[in-house]
DNA sequence: ATTCATAATTATGAATTCAGAATCGCTACG
DNA sequence: CGTAGCGATTCTGAATTCATAATTATGAAT
């Protein structure tokens, strides 16, 4: 079948077949150790071997899924230890980013992280609008910092916290926490104190880790 | 010609292959900002597309090199401000990891470091031989720190940089200042002072950085 | 002479084919 | 009954082939 849907790519088939295996792996529609069937997933996407197999070798230097000699690719499953050293990373790289932003940021960049804050406090409730608007957050701090190899090395650890099962069970009241955290980095960041974002932050972290721990 | 030196490859083809890219790219004989030609290079490394091509997608990832749909590879030009915020990174996280060892370290581990320092002094008239010891001294301060992340991120990071043609250009007399810094860092290890060992490091890299700038 | 249109060439992207390793299953033997 | 050896099958790794977009070269017209 030699004719596929043609019209115009605006990007690389490999592309678009890794983004197709990151939602597949981040939605657990392929789980933490499940061997990668090339032939199968070919077949359901409607492609050759070739793109696949490039798409993996992306995914695997992401970390995503990991790569056996004449065994094929595996969903990459993160251990206890794992999970801690990506997020202490994330904690140091992102309290930086406060940090920065603290210092550096317009005003009306700070104005707009404190949009941000108040569309999370509205999101209060609802656990995955919370953690949607957590995310917007935290990204929008590291795009006013600007840092391209930051953006991107916490876009890959974020996405690797996302394959530990647990990332996202919190203890009952840790929400309404997190929120108070968030409002005393809002305030840092407004009064530009650079110490004080980065401190906090840390520790936002440090009771993020904590509180998913304690959910085990 | 069906028939290559097969014989047991204990890795990847196209690991192989991103290696000798990787080589190829860091001692410029590809230079930055250069078209990859996927023909001529498959004959003179004596393989197919396939496994280059592999091999190109892993480094792009890596930031080697940049991907341009139908249009091929080029070897990464490293901008002014991406250096400046790739070292940024380098020195938040090695002065971390520095931080961590302080703290965490055994003493037989700390010991090591001394010696790694003392090879480094001994190296210094030999400015090669300065930077390849001061390379094996960063690098085993992030091995006992252990954190894996870190360690590959740091690994790319550090790569990336020596896409800029200045990475090395110091001005006369950074060598011995650098060692003196050095020193200063392996004190502070030593005494197991965590808080020194991060603000020693970061003076550390930001006066790298500044001896660079000053070069151009 | 310069420039624009068009044909020829080249190079990339993707599918297909081929070679060989790993796995599965069967049988035979302890 | 379990296990070791051997053959068939399946799957991965890599080369090759095919399709098509991009580039270059050619030539005509202003």
């Amino acid at each position: 079948m030699p004719g596929p849907t043609t019209l115009l790519a605006s990007s690389a088939l490999y592309e678009q077949v890794a983004d197709r295996l990151r939602q597949r792996i981040l939605t657990r529609a392929l789980e933490p150790g499940a061997w990668i069937d090339e032939l199968k997933l070919c077949g359901e996407l409607g492609i050759s071997r070739t793109p696949l197999r490039e798409a993996l070798k992306v995914l695997a230097s992401e970390g995503l899924v990991t790569m056996k000699l004449r065994r094929g690719a595996y969903v990459t499953e993160m251990s206890e230890r794992d999970v801690r050293e990506a997020y202490q990373l994330l904690s140091l790289l992102e309290s930086d980013a406060a940090a920065e932003v603290a210092t550096r940021a317009t005003d009306a960049q700070l104005g707009e992280l404190g949009e941000l804050h108040r569309a999370l406090a509205e999101a209060l409730p609802d656990r995955d609008a919370f953690f949607a608007a957590n995310e917007r957050f935290h990204l929008r701090v590291l795009e006013i910092d600007g840092n391209r190899w930051r953006l991107q090395i916490v876009g890959d650890l974020r996405r690797l916290m996302k394959l530990n099962r647990h990332h996202s069970l919190f203890r009952e009241g840790r929400l309404a926490e997190s929120l108070d955290e968030h409002r005393a980095i809002v305030e840092a960041l407004l009064s530009r104190d650079a110490a004080a974002c980065r401190q906090l932050v840390t520790a936002h972290f440090c009771n993020g880790l904590n509180a998913t721990q304690a959910a085990r």
